[in-house]
DNA sequence: GTGTGTTCTTGTCATAGCGACAAGAACCTG
DNA sequence: CAGGTTCTTGTCGCTATGACAAGAACACAC
């Protein structure tokens, strides 16, 4: 029995996925995500937390979710193993140190997991793809996407977020008509954001509200205000 | 290592969940939901299947789908034991045989499970629980009420799986024309349903279309098209 | 300062979706 | 045939939303 933990995260507009170097065999030197074996003593979501800790360095404690579980024969070339699979979104990994049983640890593009440029130790391939897809699902059902950003965020962050997972691009105007709409999903801090280099009027600040909990505002099934050109 | 499987599905009405009385300690004689133990040679998913036709003689094959792990220490009196839980969704559950480790197999109403009118060994209630949420979560996602019907069936018994999943009362007309939408969800089949027993103008026959993998035509979240009295 | 470019914000318009409700159609029983 | 039941069709009005345009608030270059 072991744990595995997805930690994606937001890195310049982009979907990211931790990832630790093996620093043990099988598979020593290729890049996995962190995990390790639970403990009889110990519940699963707290031996994903440990693991978590141990190898990166990372508390995401209260934001794990499990998502799956992966069983086949040989998916381990060791032995018979199965492993609970969780996820953590999160906006800000904080200080990665690489830990026991992992020689290195950091943030890698999603695109380059799923396109095989970065290649997985054992199933792991598989797992960080049912994870996005869990994600991209959640994000139109649950709050997840502010779980992406900060406390104070732009609603160009959190639409990035919505683009980056979706791979489509939305309409700004719409996209701020949808979350504004006065049922509390944001709720303006009055402040306002710093200008990107390039200028532009300074965006406002927003923080989450708690209209998530009953889902999210923005859908993309019928829906297909996607940007046309 | 143990799979653990709820079978729901619909009998007079309402969602009922296949149970099987305990033959052996612990928690013998108590109900509980078919499972064992998972075997080195086989996956998760075969695993779930073998216990299933073993314990109950239902063949729910292809229907399977995993939702969840529970390994909490003191879970099983014996010894930790991490479970994987399956779920499948089957219009007749067919002939239920009492198997190896069951002393009996029956359909029991999930309202009754819930009320703890009939108590569960180990952990089955939370996991039986969990099921109904994620069936609940399905319908609107995804073709699962397409899964508790026959391969012919009427609006009105499509209908009924929603209102008893979610325990609310649909407008048969507005449900209609949802479905109907001209998208493929259902494909009038030309024949007609036999009246119920108070009379009434029969039922046309539908089978279910290929829409249904884009994600389902009914939504319950800002929906509020209850009947009102 | 002034002009240009960029980004965020506000507003309009037309259409599709949908909740509420009423009426008609097709069966039953007595 | 009368009355009851269930399924089916249709209408009405409101809201949500996709498309798009215009205004506002900044940076930077000159």
């Amino acid at each position: 029995m072991t744990v595995d933990i997805v930690i994606l995260t937001m890195s310049e507009s982009r979907l990211h996925v931790l990832l630790v170097r093996r620093g043990e065999e099988p598979f020593q030197g290729m890049w996995a995500i962190p995990g390790g074996f639970k403990r009889p003593v110990e519940t699963l979501d707290e031996a994903a937390r440990r693991e978590l800790a141990e190898e990166t360095g990372v508390d995401a404690a209260s934001l794990l979710t499990q998502f799956g579980a992966y069983g086949d024969p040989g998916r381990d070339p060791r032995m018979s193993v199965v492993t609970v699979a969780y996820l953590a979104v999160v906006r800000d990994v904080g200080e990665i140190v690489a830990g026991t049983d992992a020689a290195e640890a950091s943030l890698v593009p999603v695109g380059d997991v799923l396109d095989r440029k970065v290649e997985l130790a054992f199933d792991h391939l598989r797992i960080v793809g049912d994870a996005i897809e869990r994600v991209r699902v959640e994000l139109e059902v649950t709050g997840v996407a502010t779980a992406f950003v900060g406390e104070a965020f732009t609603l160009a962050e959190l639409r990035a977020v919505y683009e980056a997972v979706w791979g489509v691009q939305l309409d700004a105007a719409n996209f701020r008509r949808s979350v504004v709409a006065d049922d509390g999903w944001v709720i303006p801090t009055g402040r306002r954001a710093q200008p990107g280099p390039a200028g532009g009027r300074p965006a406002e600040l927003y923080r989450a509200g708690r209209a998530w909990e009953r889902g999210g505002p923005i859908h993309r099934l019928p829906r297909t205000w996607e940007v046309k050109s």
